[in-house]
DNA sequence: ACTATATAGTGCGATATCGCACAAATAGGA
DNA sequence: TCCTATTTGTGCGATATCGCACTATATAGT
């Protein structure tokens, strides 16, 4: 691969970081005291996808270790905004489940978020955000894949 | 703002969110042993755009409390891999420059991803990297402006 | 010049994240 | 069945990140 190919990679990946920590910033300052985004990420992705996934997946899907999604959930837990059972048949595993609280939570986050997205929208509209997000997505799926891959 | 709209730029962010997750992973997978991306972060910023930035300068480029910077540098330091100097006219202030080691660094880290993005480029060819690329670059040059504006 | 305010960097304690190692349970093969 | 290897979650200690408060310096207003 020649050098040129590797460097627009790079650049895509660094652009990626910084709108990351740019947008993280953004969702940290409308979420309350102790509410971090590897929380709310935590919420999000059992609200979106399908609660009633193990803590071993959770860690898998945000590629972080085990002993991470364990102190996350503890904290989610605490504040009941998630419920941890038994596996019904695998009893080294548990369940994770939103409670109400917790669905609550994550449609308060992203409702109190509409504000910046509204600014954001006079420079960068819905129709540029459509534009750009099933390339994404391809993106992303591809990646997924071939981590799983290998 | 009518609903649909906030959720695609909700979307939009919760996309960039996974792609930075998963292509942090293939870059730490390359570092060596105590080095985080928040390091090679900070090397990558000062080759790219200039070095002899102060602590707060590169804090606030990276949305990070001043104290994180401090360790983070300190970390570097460590390493050879920058030099810190006090600024000439302001005495309260220091200057961030990159050692030769810490050039060096950036580029063998850059270079030792070249078979991840040739295993990628497989399936998201450099085209489709160079298609996206502007709508990213176009994306985070307008957040950067929104949060310095305010 | 003097005072008040703002800014740069850091020490400190709290929380988050990580790597290692382990116990309990499961899965797979002889 | 029995033995081994794998998987799941967690305790523990180390490092990273964060918020708060403080010192030293610089800036602004008078």
């Amino acid at each position: 691969m020649p050098r040129a190919a590797s460097d627009v990679y790079f650049q895509l990946f660094n652009e990626i970081g910084i709108l990351e920590q740019l947008s993280r910033a953004v969702l940290e300052a409308k979420l309350p005291d102790g509410m971090l985004s590897s929380h709310f990420g935590v919420l999000n992705h059992l609200a979106r996808l399908k609660d009633g996934q193990s803590p071993n997946e959770l860690a898998r899907a945000f590629q972080v270790p085990k002993t991470t999604m364990t102190h996350t959930l503890a904290g989610l837990k605490k504040n009941d905004l998630v419920k941890i059972l038994p596996h019904p048949r695998d009893k080294r595993s548990k369940c994770v489940w939103l409670t109400d609280k917790g669905r609550r939570f994550r449609e308060t986050a992203i409702h109190s978020l509409r504000p910046d997205f509204e600014k954001l929208s006079k420079q960068f509209s819905p129709k540029d955000v459509k534009v750009l997000l099933p390339h994404l997505e391809a993106l992303r799926i591809i990646m997924d894949a071939q981590r799983d891959g290998e």
